[in-house]
RNA sequence: GGCGCCAUGGCCAAGUGGUAAGGCAAAGGUCUGCAACACCUCUAUCACCAGUUCGAAUCUGGUUGGCGCCU
């Protein structure tokens, strides 16, 4: 099987400095697994790597798509896909590097997502949600799909309407579906390193991270989106840092209260990423302080555990 | 020194005799097309001591701490 290495953990813990050094090390091309960096002019906020940041290395799936444009985990899948390609054709190995674990499994699991661009479904089930209440549609889903219902909270709107649209669109339950896709094997010769660090440290630099994305104007870069007609009814803008910041745009709250939000909902994040890679398997996880905060002996021994593949 | 008010979990805060609402934070979890999303679970014996009472966070007395006013 083709080698695939990951390189994930909760943002902020330091993944991008550490790619760099990685690829350059082993000869690896990275990929990005995130929703926001995916846009253009979504620099600040999204903690972007910069063109010199990256050192000569390719990156993939980075500043792709205008911000107007949608994103899901199909589309990634679909992009992700085609560029492992061209770096094995490169000959290189591919790094996906990035905080998204939904992606990334979808990648390492090669997960099938149809095609589906019928959105009026989904449309009509938001009103009917919006009308009816969560309570109701959960009922539905009772109807057609019971084993979903079960799983799914009555509250979790979202999960509920995309089972009934999911029904609706192929004819067949999506507790099916998951059945079966969630008995896949890796398709690639995969190492998943998670990155880690103490959870106060953690949560300081992220704290520490969003003054400084304040500093290097993010108030403006939102502003500047703003102008160009893209609002928060826009994938894009749903990222953390870009929905608080156009609230305070808007009038609706200070930007100090702003700023804690965005504290705040990122701590709220990484803890969440941290849930997913805990209930990932084969995951070698790399706590930073075990290593003095030495990227030279973590990267030994990253290169080490893939040898011993 | 005197008078008055206050004291509930990390923070905010209900409850004024019947066995501790709620929100936030923290922690844990779910997730198979919006995933930086959405959702779930969960945390106290009420400053301390003594008393009244079948029963007190709730009443009484005292102690400690805080706030305000007065001399």
């Amino acid at each position: 099987m083709d080698k695939l290495i990951i390189l994930t953990g909760p943002t902020a813990v330091g993944k991008s400095d550490l790619s760099i050094s990685l690829a350059k090390r082993i000869g690896g091309e990275i990929i990005s697994a995130d929703s926001i960096q995916v846009y253009k002019g979504l620099d600040i906020g999204s903690a972007k790597i910069t063109k010199k940041e990256m050192h000569g290395v390719n990156h993939y799936l980075i500043d792709v798509l205008d911000p107007k444009e949608d994103f899901n985990i199909y589309i990634f899948k679909e992009m992700a896909k085609e560029a492992i390609d061209k770096i094995y054709s490169n000959g290189k190995i591919p790094i996906i590097v990035g905080g998204t674990g939904f992606y990334i499994q979808s990648v390492i699991y090669d997960i099938d997502f149809e095609k589906e661009d019928n959105s009026t479904i989904r449309k009509e089930l938001e009103e009917i949600a919006d009308k009816k209440g969560s309570e109701y549609l959960h009922n539905k889903l009772k109807e057609i799909d019971e084993t979903s219902a079960m799983k799914i909270h009555p509250n979790n709107i979202k999960r509920i309407i995309r089972a009934i649209e999911f029904y609706k669109l192929n004819n067949r339950p999506i507790s099916e579906h998951n059945e079966t896709e969630r008995d896949k094997e890796p398709v690639y010769d995969v190492n998943y390193f998670v990155l880690n660090d103490k959870r106060e440290l953690l949560y300081e630099r992220i704290n520490k991270r969003v003054d400084i994305m304040i500093e290097q104007g993010l108030v403006d870069e939102v502003k500047n989106l703003m102008e160009q007609g893209i609002d928060e009814s826009y994938n894009s803008m749903q990222g953390i840092g870009y929905k608080e910041i156009v609230s305070y745009l808007n009038g609706k709250i200070s930007l100090e209260q702003a700023v804690e939000d965005i504290k705040k909902n990122t701590r709220h994040f990484a803890k969440r990423q941290l849930t997913w890679f805990r209930r990932e398997k084969d995951v070698k996880w790399i706590e930073k302080y075990e290593f003095n905060y030495d990227n030279e002996r973590i990267l030994s021994y990253m290169t080490e555990v893939m040898n011993n593949d």
